[in-house]
Formats: structure tokens, sequence, C-alpha cells
DNA sequence: TCAACCGGTTATATGGAGGTAACAAACCGG
DNA sequence: CCGGTTTGTTACCTCCATATAACCGGTTGA
């Protein structure tokens, strides 16, 4: 798990990196707005945690830029008494707001919690039904069956699916969810990852039992 | 394995003295930065938890002094709300921290941990399966047969894959662990160390039986 | 009826990840 | 200071996941 970290307090900074490595996270570090987008660009993070004042580009901008290529969790930092600013972020898309000083226990808590609700908790063995996904083997088990290997994207495709199991998830969230970015007139894409998918865990790809589509709207992961 | 406590509270300083000797590790005490600093020079103790607050020489001046001599794992004590001292706690060279209160088994999990990073883990020479590490001597055993020297880089990868043995360890984290920070962009050197580890230790390096890679994630152990 | 659209399939190009080798730099004990 | 070992760097190769494109059949609605 990847968190981007972008603030120009080098200090706290620090302190907070250090307290997310040693709960295993991954961190990546930027100390002005370029960088952080720099940093997302190039380290695709799974979660940004933002100041809001910053030199070069504020935080506003960093969070609307990633905004505008992704939908990870986004934490903005504030301090006290500047409450209107929150509501601007969260008007960007920004997921939850911390308020200086805070402890680095208490950050650590929402990061779990984002993440959490996202969907990415590392640990969680997602299952339901037939289908058993081990995100960290990058594999899934059909009712009890010998593991199979998924790639990167098939795998976030699924846990889309999985989180959403019974239940029709639109192309153009998938494609979101799946890709990041990507306007929704890249169905070939979608059409391709499916395909592929159902080749590798359906028995008749043809017709498939798990993975069916939902004419005109998606896909829906079906797993009795 | 030896350890240093200082706090000038007493109760704690039993406290934690009483709980790591029924962890059976040898413990010496301190109630003054000087007395901390007296008791480093004369114990040569392997690891040392030292409270922020004392009087005499500070905490923050018993860690440099201790780390201009020594690189043995230190870790701070201090109390909830005063986050800022950790931050030059961790510049002057500190490994870990706790805000007090905190219970007698987290301080325990803790120092284990440090002891663990710092490869002095006192405890049974690691092993799963066929394969045996000896951490004091730098060699593996596989499967029983001679032992094989590891440099100090191959030792900390096969520690980290041992640890969590037949599951996948990312390249990123691996990075991290065995590099201790490192942009995750230097896969390169991660490449190489397996490489020349696999020569080592598998009986065919071309098909690896025990460093298996999980394509798009990072390595596993497989020790059956 | 037919054109537009959708979803599935196949084929091919491209880029990145991993493996390997060779070499340079840093380190270390004598 | 020397020689060997360990670690970092660069380059090249291969393979596979992904991206891109074209084609096919079915459905729908003008």
């Amino acid at each position: 798990m990847k968190v981007l970290i972008a603030d120009d307090d080098r200090d706290l900074l620090n302190l907070i990196a250090f307290t997310l490595t040693q709960a295993s996270y991954l961190v990546v570090k930027a100390t002005d707005g370029p960088a952080a987008i720099r940093a997302f660009d190039e380290e695709s993070p799974d979660l940004a945690v933002l100041d809001i004042n910053m030199p070069g580009a504020s935080g506003f901008q960093v969070c609307e830029t990633i905004r505008a290529k992704s939908r990870i969790p986004i934490m903005m930092l504030t301090v006290r008494g500047e409450e209107e600013d929150l509501i601007r972020a969260l008007d960007l898309g920004a997921d939850d707001y911390l308020t200086k000083p805070f402890s680095p226990r208490t950050l650590l808590a929402r990061i779990k919690a984002l993440l959490r609700r996202a969907g990415l908790e590392s640990s969680a063995p997602a299952a339901a039904g037939r289908v058993a996904l081990d995100v960290q083997e990058h594999t899934v088990r059909i009712s009890g069956g010998a593991p199979i290997r998924l790639t990167k994207l098939e795998l976030r495709l699924l846990q889309m699916l999985l989180a959403n199991a019974n239940r029709t998830v639109s192309s153009d969230r998938l494609l979101v969810q799946v890709w990041g970015h990507r306007n929704s007139g890249d169905r070939q894409l979608l059409k391709q990852l499916v395909h592929r998918l159902r080749h590798k865990i359906e028995a008749d790809p043809a017709s498939p039992q798990l993975l069916q589509t939902s004419a005109g709207t998606g896909y829906k992961l079906v797993v009795d």
C-alpha cells in the first residue's frame, strides 16, 4: 500500500512518513505542489495526504489534478480556524480532512479507515460465494478449485465486481475504478479485459456463469 | 540480550524492567541522563529505551551521545500531545517511539520488532521447512545441506522472505525492508540481488524452486 | 430494410517487467 | 596500499500484459 504525502513542513513530513513506514506502508514524499503531482504520476500511490498550504500549486490544485485522473482516497491537512478551506477541499473531491495539530496515531487511524472504505484494505482476502480472491497473491479460487493467477488489471476488475457481488456495475464505473482515468469512450479496453478474464475463470467462456453481461449497462459477478 | 532503560519515573521503570526480565532480557536501569550514559558505556546494551523528560541530561542528549558511539536500536518514550518532540528524537537517530501511557505488552512487541529489524533477534535461528537461516553466522542451510555463506543484503532479503514464508512479498516492500529507504524506482537492485541469491541457494537457478517470482507483484519463498 | 450501436472475438503492435551478463564503484581486511 | 569481495550501474534480451484495431453477429429503431 503506497501513500503520497505532500507538506512543505519537512519536520511534519518526516514524522508522518516515519509513522506510516512503521505501519508498513510505502511512503512517497513531496514538499510542494508540483512535486506532489509529479510524484503522483510516477509512483501511482493508493492514497494521498495533501497539505492545503503549500508553495507552488496549493493543495487545492493538487487535489483537483489528482481527481481529474484518479479516484484514490485523498486526505487534506489544514490548520485550525480555516474551516472554510475544508468546504472547498471536499467540493474538489477530497475524502477526509484532518486539522493540525494532530497525533500520528490519529492520522494512521483515518488513513486505515479511508482505505477500508475504498475497498483497498490490504489484508482481507475478499470472498463471496464461490469466488475467493487473494489480493496479495494475485489469485482467485473458484468453488475451491486451484488458484488462478491474475494480472494487475484482472485483479482490479474482479475486486470491483466482487465488492458489488450479484449487482450490476456500470461500464463507466469499472473504467474509472480499474484504469483510474480514461474517458468512458474507451470501452474496448473493458471488452478485452472481460474477455481475457472470462477465459481464465469461466468453465465455458462462451456462456459465462460468473461474469455476466448486463446489456446496455455493464457487468455483474454472479456468485450465488 | 541486554536492554538499557532510562526513565525518572521509578514505578514505570520497575514495571518495564519486570516485564522485560520476564521475557528473559537482561535489564540495565538508569533514572537520569548521566546515569544512562554511564550505564551505556559500562554495560554496552543491545538496545536502549529512553524517556525524553529526565533530569540531568534529557533523553535527547542521551540519544545523541549513544548515537555518536553506536548504532544500537533506540526507542524513545514521550507523553501524548508532545509530538514535536518526536521529530527531534527521530532526527537524532532514534528508531522508534512510544507515547505514554502504553501497555508493557506493547513495549515488548515494539522492542522485539526493533531487534528483529536490527538482525539481532535473540530467539530461535529463523527456519521454515527446508530453509534454515543462521543470522549470527550469515549462513543458510537448504534441506540440511552444507551451510551457504550470505552477504548482508542477501541475508536481509532472505530474512524478509522467510518471515513471510510461502506468501508473496511485494517488490516495493522488499526494497524498503532490505535497503531501508530508496525510491521504489530502483527495482534493478532487487533483480540483481534475487539473481545472485538464486545462484547460491537454488539447485537450478534457471527454474527456481525456492525463491519464486510472483509476476507483477514480487517474490515468495516456497518452503513446502 | 438498413444503418447505428453494442458486445464478443481475433489479430497485431508496443511497452514494461523480469532475467542475465559484464563492468564499475565502494567496501574491507590484511 | 593492495587484492578480494560486495554492491551498484548499465545494457541487452525475452516474454507477456496491455493497447489498438479490425471484423463479426445480433439487436434496435428510424
